[in-house]
DNA sequence: GATTTATGAATGAAAG
DNA sequence: CTTTCATTCATAAATC
């Protein structure tokens, strides 16, 4: 989309479609080989959504047969995919609510959200024999977010633009600690 | 993740009270000016690490004077920053351990882990002036991003050719139980 | 080879 | 504190 181009971390030079560094000081950033797509797509495909840490390190540790990769790289892996998938049912869902709302078919109150959670479950709650335990089925929280505001600290504030013209006093010693 | 942070959504720019990102779209969650940006950092590196709620008005209130902001920002800029940091260890630690297990790092003798705590070291409990008086001005520094191209995690490494080309044992089964 | 798209990476916010 | 979610930024790959 952007092609905001600020040049820092420099392309590596593609080898076997793999980057490498050749000094190992650049850092071209990560992308998977067909092998490593295609593994973490099966572990997606099968259910996995947010691997631990320690799922996340088995995975990578396996995965760097294929090539360089870093268990951060196998953490946003999952990280993006969940979040992209996500996205596009939200955004499907609005379509059909859209469309709901114009047909007019609010015959019916019921609540299509749920319809959605529903199908979306996760329906794998196995384990897969790489990749023991946990964190496999999750919930998939389809919470509306109803998030208690609760700002932790009653305490915000921020100056006005004309506040802000007259710098404070400004003295935060840390000489603390 | 860390420092270096990216920051495109031009920082400080303020147009009606909302910052603007660089594709025109308004920002609407917090986002650092470079200056505000500059001085969390520095608190941080400074051993701050978990500001009170006194300590966290005080420096909302100064650094309100770079942009909009709120105590809460500071507060989760804190909370994140150093959750990140500590992620950020662990999992490079692991990837080094098992980069070090995998092949045989005999080579080059020096400890990567060093590097990582090199940051995080200088506990500084000296008084640090912020804000020095003559920073008016209306500077916004220009600060074009110096994002260090620092490859936030040089323990990334990958085989050979030959080895990627004859399939590792790789037993990654994906059978359920 | 410029533009668009897909996706890796980052990070603010907040839930757990 | 740890983990998760959303949104955004940046860039490699695809497309025109």
């Amino acid at each position: 989309m952007e092609e905001g181009m600020s040049d820092f971390c420099f392309r590596g030079e593609n080898v076997g479609g793999n980057r490498v560094s050749a000094t190992g000081t650049k850092c071209g950033r990560w992308n998977p080989t067909t092998e490593q797509a295609k593994v973490l797509t099966q572990l997606f495909s099968s259910g996995l959504r947010t691997p631990s840490t320690d799922q996340i390190q088995k995975i990578s540790n396996q995965l760097s047969f294929y090539g360089k990769i870093e268990s951060k790289n196998v953490f946003y892996w999952f990280q993006n995919h969940k979040a992209r998938e996500r996205q596009k049912r939200r955004k499907v869902d609005k379509d059909v609510i859209r469309t709901e709302n114009s047909i007019s078919m609010n015959f019916f109150t019921q609540n299509f959200t749920q319809l959605y959670d529903v199908s979306e479950a996760e329906k794998v709650t196995e384990t897969l024999q790489l990749f023991p335990l946990n964190s496999f089925g999750e919930s998939e929280s389809k919470s509306t977010k109803v998030h208690a505001s609760d700002c932790r600290d009653n305490t915000m504030f921020s100056y006005t633009e004309e506040e802000q013209m007259n710098h404070p006093p400004l003295d935060l010693r840390l000489s603390f600690m």
